[in-house]
DNA sequence: GTCTATAATTAGATAGAC
DNA sequence: GTCTATCTAATTATAGAC
């Protein structure tokens, strides 16, 4: 083939790449900018800019800023998913319910630390009422907050873990699994690095035994 | 007294007392807007409104947004020491170091939920590093980490509670107890009003027992 | 001290060249 | 698809009348 031809016909793949690159670099920058300030002190230029391109493109591959979150937060909880089925598939293979919701509590605090980006923007939303709250709760939140809160209850009417409400259970496991990675940059402050590999063990551990007692992992 | 007498003395008292009160509508005002949206998110002309007054009435009463932000700040930890304090009296008096732990902990939750506005604007300035975090973490946050982890060791050097590092600790504990008043308005979509006195009690109850183990509140 | 008017920046979105 | 230039609206802070 001459090169003419070559470029006739490679040319409009390499723009199709370059496009699928830079929309995905926006979803990485804007998940990064709008965990760390939220949605409305995000500027769609300071997406741009982090992403290395224009501003205007933002416009363009997502039709508004709030379309730009919403398909991030798509994107963040298919990683969430990812991380904790990685982390379950890792663990060696369980026997009892208790075992297997200790395996899920320790592959959510692992989650947590992987991925702050996703409670930091629950809990800049969920603190005022907002149509992008209610489309994250209806989207992603209530089936993950059913799932939690009906293994919960199960283990709970077969009276192998404490007697507690399941949905005191479900704010106090997400709160605690959760505040060491959304606060990091307060904790670095206070001297403490919580994405060090040994404070996440310990706190998996740690969570694994208030809330299921010191025989969590066994049977 | 003469009416033009009384108007000579008693007008600037009137304007002083007016003055007194624009400046704490506007704290006020200022807490609600900023633990909501955050501060950059929050526009000193929706304050003003809330506050039933001007906008340049915050530059006038504390020269900048960010001043209104600080003294908004320090009037909220005022407020929950009092809460806390007030707690901690109006509870059955402890004999040991483990109940009078537990007992600031259930104070904790009844301020966290009283007071939802700490928390979250601590969640909201905690997820990036900025001279705001710098501020509120060396003026309120690092003593009462330290109090709170030199408590912990000491009941923790005396074997009479489990062996988890205290500043896991600290942050299981003020996450399991703030998350579900941090994101009420999203517990609310999911149809629990955490907000509800029995809902806190058994938060608060829950947390005891995990933390300090079934016989927290006892010797 | 309170209030209106406005100055100086910055925001999200669009037009149009390439 | 990418990029520059720009429109309209909203922001914080200030000037000055009362």
């Amino acid at each position: 083939m001459s090169p003419a031809v070559v470029d006739a016909t490679n040319a409009p793949r390499r723009r199709q790449a370059r496009s699928a690159t830079t929309r995905l670099k926006l979803l990485e920058a804007a998940l990064h900018e709008f965990a760390a300030h939220g949605f409305e002190a995000t500027s769609t230029r300071a997406i741009a800019t982090a992403a290395e391109t224009q501003q205007p493109q933002i416009n363009y591959h997502f039709s508004s800023k709030e379309a730009l979150w919403r398909a991030a937060v798509d994107h963040l909880f298919e990683r969430l998913d990812d991380v904790v089925l990685r982390q379950v598939e890792a663990s060696p293979p369980v026997t009892d319910e208790r075992s297997e919701f200790a395996g899920h509590v320790r592959a959510f605090v692992h989650a947590a630390a992987q991925l702050p980006e996703l409670n930091r923007i629950m809990v800049h939303e969920a603190t005022v009422a907002s149509d992008r709250l209610a489309w994250i709760v209806d989207r992603h939140v209530r089936p993950r907050f059913e799932a939690l809160t009906r293994a919960w209850r199960a283990l709970r009417s077969k009276g192998v873990v404490a007697d507690i409400d399941e949905t005191v259970l479900y704010y106090s496991i997400v709160g605690a699994a959760s505040l060491p990675y959304v606060n990091a940059p307060e904790a670095l402050l206070l001297g403490h690095d919580t994405l060090d590999e040994t404070f996440i063990d310990r706190h998996a551990d740690a969570l694994v035994a208030i809330f299921l007692g010191p025989n969590g992992t066994d049977a």
